[in-house]
DNA sequence: TTGAAAGCGGTACCAA
DNA sequence: TTGGTACCGCTTTCAA
């Protein structure tokens, strides 16, 4: 293991080799428009290798004056198998297309810090996962730095960013309408106590409470605990209420479970509906009623994003890419 | 939106403030060697300000000959809350300390392909998560490129690196003992059919097996599905066994349901054990026993990263950190 | 077929 | 107090 002083450079190479830089780096990078011997090549690929170089990536992107970096800005990471494997399936498809996928996390920065932050790095494309809200003007600011797409996925649109809308609304419309066409007229809207997902739950609720049919539509804040649902559960009589959308499946399950020790039948006394498909919420009986929501294919994104860095003009500027449908099961019966 | 060519530089700055490039940057940089005038500095930084100029980290750091990049190789993003709450404490803690956390997605590349990218990047540290199986050479490659600490977070020691131990056989053992200790001796262990979680499943079961007092200890593969869980169920009457730890909550849970859909009596003909202390652990009657994980926290990890990165040669080679600990609820009676 | 050299953007030494 | 300039590592044009 020795330690080396200073990583090796393509100058070491050419030395090793006995030739110059230039023909390093023709070689390393199958430069098609030169024609190097094939012994050249042989002894630069072997000195390479000798000295276990590696190029910088600093110095050849200063170089060719843009990079191929994609900065997906994580503030927080929602957990839940939905996302982590949407954003397995973007990593995948975006290398595939010779991209350099750098998740950035902004925790406590704010819009404008963060958006010079990622500006330094010179990406070529940026896709902000709505955690973080964007402003026109860092839009400016990263487009300025370089960036040939700026992608929104969130409820909103952002003047000069290609937006790939998926407006939670939908959801919580989705939920409502299956709760009244079974008759429930009177609902409750489970909306988390934590930090970090009123950017899903606010439109989550706007979104049911605009569905046509409802007596009554009202929030019911709940934190992700035991005691927090069976304070709920407890009040449930009082609510008058007749069924519940529960932002997802995992809060539905915890409410659902609450309700049933606190002795209200489901879904006789409260239908209840969940949202993300989860498989947990087949677990429990009765088996939970859920929204699923389709999200863009990795591969589906990672076009998109490839068309906006090849011609920034061509893409349109606003996609509805999300459809919910609702999944009946037993806890909502007809 | 003026679609500027080219990003600004330090040059264009100086220019329309009518002063040096190296003014500049002592401005800009709040250079204490050099005394600028306060009349200088507000040209500058309102020069600055007009062009909306963010400095290139590339060659910034092409300059410095070091980064601040700490990076964080993600192959597989795991679900789960533990993780993602551990990960946003990590990035939180070392952006406090000035460092620029990179999630590097290397799904799909080999070891030598990953280290080869991640060192392109040059690194001051390198942060493997235990889901990428790093060889010695890889580490040496690492150190070659500039990192000054490589350290893995998983169950083996990876000669030249910085080693987190945290054995996940551990997990397995504390599991199995728990089962023993209430006279189950015929033990199932569920290994996940998934892929890319052999790394926490391969020592988990191999923690079971080392337990003493056992008669039988029994690998079960089982998928993520209903279908799989149903399958395995069915035929467990015929394995003959008394007890079963499920790798975590979410299998164990999937699995109870199963097993008492098919009529199987909990705990009584099988006490059922997972892992990792999920809430959703707690929603399926009996309540799941299971093996709660002390995972270090960011800022104890973060202060590791640090301490390695200032002085490579003073913190030790290995640190375990795993404490695992068995919650007794129902499903595994006394 | 190969080499010399300019230049990407920023920093820091030395001189003025 | 400020400016000139060399240099970090790599690519690419032009010449040999």
């Amino acid at each position: 293991m020795s330690d080396s002083p200073n990583p090796p450079t393509s100058a070491d190479v050419a030395r090793l080799a006995g030739v110059s830089r230039a023909t390093v780096s023709y070689v390393l990078n199958n430069a098609e428009a030169v024609r190097i011997s094939e012994p050249t090549r042989r002894r630069v690929r072997e000195a390479a290798e000798e000295l276990g170089y590696v190029p910088h990536a600093a110095a050849r992107s200063l170089r060719a004056g843009h990079t191929r970096i994609v900065l997906l800005p994580t503030s927080h990471v929602p957990a839940g198998p939905l996302y982590s494997n949407f954003l397995n399936e973007l990593q995948w498809a975006l290398r595939r297309r010779d991209y350099t996928v750098v998740q950035y996390g902004s925790l406590g920065l704010g819009g404008d810090e963060a958006a010079r932050a990622w500006a330094e790095l010179r990406p070529v494309a940026v896709i902000s996962l709505g955690e973080t809200a964007l402003s026109p003007q860092n839009v400016a600011t990263l487009k300025r730095a370089g960036a040939r797409a700026v992608i929104t996925m969130g409820p909103d649109t952002v003047p000069g960013a290609h937006a790939l809308v998926m407006d939670q609304a939908e959801v919580g419309a989705r939920a409502a309408a299956h709760l009244v066409e079974r008759g429930r007229r009177r609902i409750g809207v489970v909306v988390p106590r934590e930090d970090g997902l009123e950017l899903f739950s606010a439109p989550r609720l706007a979104g049911a409470e605009s569905v046509a049919g409802t007596e009554v539509v009202r929030a019911l804040p709940m934190a992700y605990t035991e005691e927090s649902a069976a304070a709920l559960a407890a009040r449930w009589g009082e609510l008058g209420l007749d069924g519940v959308f529960a932002y997802n499946d995992e809060y539905a399950m915890l409410l659902m479970r609450a309700l049933q020790d606190a002795g209200v039948r489901i879904p006789g006394e409260a239908a209840v509906i969940g949202a993300d498909d989860l498989l947990i919420g087949r677990l429990l009986r009765p088996r939970l009623s859920t929204v699923r929501i389709e999200m863009p294919t990795g591969e589906r994104l990672a076009g998109l994003v490839d068309a906006a860095v090849r011609d920034p003009s061509e893409i349109t500027e606003r996609y509805d890419l999300m459809a919910a449908v609702a999944v009946p099961r037993d806890s909502t019966p007809s």
